[in-house]
DNA sequence: CGGCTGATGTCAGTTGATGACATCATGGTA
DNA sequence: TACCATGATGTCATCAACTGACATCAGCCG
């Protein structure tokens, strides 16, 4: 009932399937121990299919960055003026740490498959510096001069990565945007003056 | 006078080669339109010998990550004791400084055939992040916290980026070290509360 | 009907990377 | 002296990641 008979020449999401599929495999066998063909196949697509939707092999599991990106700039966006550029940048995190405190599972398997391969790690970092850049240029759209953005927002990141950790380490205990809070306070204790 | 005459099997030193043939073709060519077997030939070896020296393509730029590690740790390992981890992951930045002033065209060349590249870029991040890594260690050596010791490393570390890019912008004027403590004082005035 | 478009497939080729095995000066040792 | 171990290199074969050129064909639109 509410069928659709008409035969779509192929099956919807071609690209959700490869997403899915290479998670999977990549959590199943290890991400060296797998081609591209069998995600391809998995996927019932072809290799050549999926260098059409992925740039390269690691990038499949980096589909979720744009959407990232958009929360923290518009976080920093919405921040109020009397905000300071830290200020800003840590409720642009903490957005993030909420969006990701759902999804809670997927994002911890994930953080699994990266953690180990190399490979992945490195287009890992190549992400969060883009989240960072794009922070940056935010924080520039606040008037904040050229390294003050950049600073800001790279300790940001780096705040983030210690909060985010903790959660994945730390079970099942432990909410990202609280630790959030917590690492951006060390932070501020780190470089206050003795 | 003093000339060895036995025949050496092969010229000496044939890594050195591979990292000099390396650096100038990816400056002459770029980095994609330089193959392995290319460098090898420069450097009168094969392209087998260049994977025994390098684990991949992009590696061969980066031999010099070591010494800057040791001379990163080293120095925060003899910051006096009354230092804060800030303060002695300052000093190490310095003595990074320091060592580039000198080298400073290489260093420049350097930066540009990786600017120029993504996989360069991907690959200094790597580095970058292994530095963080180290200074971490070096100042849980000296009994930060865990937070502290990754939250002051990467800070740093996004200090230095600042102060170097600043550096090779910017022509022949200002000296690295004296950017680095300046970008270091922004670092302060970001986190201090209002 | 007929042509255009977009998602996919097919095929061939380049190149980065790795394993297995060969070569042979050097340097020590029987 | 003769011999053998070693280490740096070479040769060969192979895999898998990626890329370009071209083919297919359902659905849509005029």
């Amino acid at each position: 009932m509410g069928y659709d008979r008409r035969m779509a020449r192929w099956q919807p999401d071609g690209r959700g399937r490869l997403v899915q599929a290479a998670l999977a495999l990549y959590g199943e066998r290890g991400f060296d121990n797998t081609t591209v063909a069998e995600i391809a196949a998995r996927a019932g697509l072809t290799e050549r299919t999926f260098f059409r939707y992925f740039a390269d092999k690691r990038e499949v599991l980096f589909s979720g960055t744009p959407a990232l990106r958009d929360l923290l700039v518009d976080t920093v966006a919405r921040a109020p003026d009397s905000a300071t550029p830290l200020d800003a940048v840590g409720a642009a995190l903490e957005a993030v740490g909420a969006m990701l405190q759902e999804r809670r599972e997927g994002a911890r398997q994930r953080a699994a498959v990266i953690a180990a391969n190399t490979e992945l790690q490195e287009r890992e970092l190549v992400k969060m510096a883009s989240l960072a850049r794009a922070l940056a240029d935010a924080l520039r759209g606040r008037r904040a001069g050229e390294a003050t953005a950049t600073l800001t927002a790279e300790a940001g990141i780096a705040v983030f990565r210690v909060a985010f950790d903790r959660w994945v380490e730390g079970g099942t205990q432990g909410e990202l945007p609280q630790l959030i809070r917590e690492s951006l306070a060390e932070l501020r204790g780190v470089t206050a003056a003795r």
